[in-house]
DNA sequence: GCGACAG
DNA sequence: ATCTTGTCGC
């Protein structure tokens, strides 16, 4: 991907990295900037490797709307700093723009594992990674972090949502994106509306509660961290096609 | 003081 | 994030 001018630094303590949010948050676009036809939708996620203190990112890249992969990076580093509610993108995006400087192709529009706007200081991590690259970006997050939905008012069918609101304020929204399974929190990362935020969570859907960009990138960024052997088919003693197993551990 | 707290 | 078995529901 093409190479972008550093926005500032990322070793801070925690008490200026929370300014320099305060001031980023104010340049987040809430509206529609993105290209008319979305032809490549790129997904970010990331994984930490317990065992030897790695992070390792991935980035997918989609066509779209047929969801087809057409690339698949990993990035690898030392872990930064420790977790921090509402600092999450100081952790990981270095990380994760690792992994995104690997593709080939620039994308239309990122979907980021994490919040957009739907932050305390309105700079989640998909915010920051969109002002950053200065490209549209989605947050869908698994669960909340600011802000509350009304339950009730969700319906249980894939496509209902409900705004998350903040003291009245809608900062983002609760998208059913498969039937009877705890909603995803979608919000404005940057350059799009929350509605046409909500439109390309959906339509990125195929049968699971993660849409197909956040879906695969989660899956890579964890099928290749180092795993103990643990459950390692012994030799006499495991299954008929042991032999391609023992191949798959070297 | 107490509760809440993306990944 | 990661650990970790079974279990409930469409």
């Amino acid at each position: 991907m093409r190479a972008v001018h550093p926005l500032h630094e990322w070793n801070l303590q925690p008490e200026q990295a929370i300014a320099l949010q305060k001031e980023l948050a104010s340049r987040v676009i809430r509206e529609d900037r993105l290209p008319s036809q979305i032809q490549h939708i790129a997904g970010v996620d990331l994984a930490i490797n317990e065992n030897n203190g790695l992070a390792r990112a991935a980035a997918v890249l989609l066509s779209y709307p047929s969801l087809e992969l057409e690339e698949q990076h990993v990035y690898e580093e030392p872990v930064r700093m420790e977790y921090i509610p509402g600092l999450l993108s100081f952790r990981e995006l270095p990380c994760v723009l690792g992994a995104l400087n690997l593709l080939r192709q620039e994308p239309d529009l990122i979907m980021v594992d994490g919040q957009g706007i739907a932050h305390p200081r309105r700079l989640g991590i998909a915010s920051h990674l969109g002002l950053w690259l200065d490209l549209p970006t989605i947050g869908c997050a698994k669960s909340v972090l600011r802000g509350h939905y009304n339950e009730q008012e969700l319906g249980a069918t894939a496509g209902s949502w409900v705004p998350l609101l903040d003291h009245g304020e809608i900062i983002g929204a609760a998208v059913r994106t498969r039937e009877h399974v705890k909603p995803m929190i979608i919000s404005i990362g940057h350059r799009i509306s929350l509605e046409t935020s909500i439109r390309y969570a959906l339509s990125c859907c195929r049968g699971y509660r993660l849409p197909e960009p956040t879906r695969l990138a989660d899956r890579l960024s964890k099928n290749n961290a180092y795993r103990e052997p643990a459950s390692r088919p012994k030799e006499g003693q495991d299954t008929a096609n042991g032999a391609v197993q023992d191949s798959l551990w070297q």
